[in-house]
DNA sequence: CTGGGGAAGGGGCCC
DNA sequence: TGGGCCCCTTCCCCA
């Protein structure tokens, strides 16, 4: 999911204060992504990623031109202002560090629409993400049908082998890139690619059931379903998740005012994917 | 149909 | 450079 327009690190605040999670206040991108079909569903991964066919994600790599970056004020979807939420901890504005997906500000979005491989400017995310096309060969556009078998237990050797194998230069791109050795997704350094082919290699195994991660904290998360260990706790009622995200959803049914707001009808919701269903529902046809 | 919970994916940042 | 953690987002399922 290209989440790079989201600025999240404006000063260093690396301790999250969940007494403010509540009251956070979001873009709310109605992008097509969502429409996107998704890879495989979970019960493809229970087993090793033998054989695995990965879709093509034809999605240009280059984050900058996702509709993310749309300005807000084209979308009915705006930010909404919880500063009145009754859960509001502190009542001030944007305490997070920046940490939240508020909308970029009018300079960030127009940097935004620069090509990050040659530097051209584009007057629109849409032209960003048309020009992005030119830079993408033939060859990277290759669907992976055929994904070589690759066992958990050769990972390294794997993340080797395609990174080594997939360093190179893309003619057109004045520095340096790293293309993915098993889809179109390229990078800029080679740690991210590394990271990114953890995705293809899953490294990280369940010793319960032999489910595959890409990371090991993802693979901590599911452990907790089979522990049933829930370390986050609400702090308005009696629910504890098991996961941070979860918990900071659920914060939201406690607040009156949810984060997420319809353009068109002003309704609000608690999740994005419910102001999506809201959306596609026929609240606002003409988007 | 809507709202909410559970689970998971993945990029970015910090150490 | 890599691990750990951050956050956001999505999908699925259920009430």
């Amino acid at each position: 999911m290209p989440r790079s327009f989201l600025v999240k690190k404006y000063f260093s605040n690396k301790k999250p204060n969940y007494g403010e999670l509540e009251c956070q206040s979001v873009v709310l991108p109605r992008h097509p992504l969502a429409e996107l079909p998704t890879q495989a569903n979970g019960s493809a991964l229970t087993c090793y990623p033998t054989g695995l066919l990965y879709g093509v994600d034809s999605f240009p790599a280059a984050a900058p031109a996702s509709p993310g970056t749309m300005s807000p004020s084209s979308s009915p979807l705006g930010p909404l202002d919880l500063s009145s939420s009754p859960f509001s901890s502190s009542g001030e504005e944007d305490e997070d560090g920046g940490r939240t997906s508020d909308p970029p500000s009018p300079d960030a979005l127009h940097r935004a629409y620069h090509c990050t491989h040659c530097g051209k400017r584009c007057g629109s995310p849409a032209a960003l993400s048309h020009h992005l096309l030119s830079h993408r060969g033939a060859g990277e556009t290759q669907a992976l049908l055929s994904l070589p078998s690759i066992q958990t237990a050769s990972a390294t050797a794997a993340i080797a082998a395609a990174t080594t194998a997939t360093a190179t230069s893309p003619s057109s791109s004045p520095r340096a890139s790293f293309n993915c050795k098993h889809c179109p997704k390229e990078y800029a350094s080679l740690g991210a690619l590394k990271m990114h082919i953890r995705s293809h290699t899953l490294p990280c195994v369940c010793p319960t059931c032999g489910k595959a991660f890409s990371r090991p904290w993802l693979l901590r998360g599911h452990i907790r379903t089979h522990t049933g260990e829930r370390p986050f706790s609400c702090q308005h009622c009696s629910r504890a998740f098991a996961d941070r995200s979860n918990l900071r959803a659920h914060l939201q049914t406690h607040s009156e005012v949810k984060k997420y707001m319809c353009g068109c009808c002003s309704r609000t919701f608690s999740r994005m994917s419910l102001l999506h269903k809201h959306a596609a529902s026929g609240c606002c046809p003409a988007q």
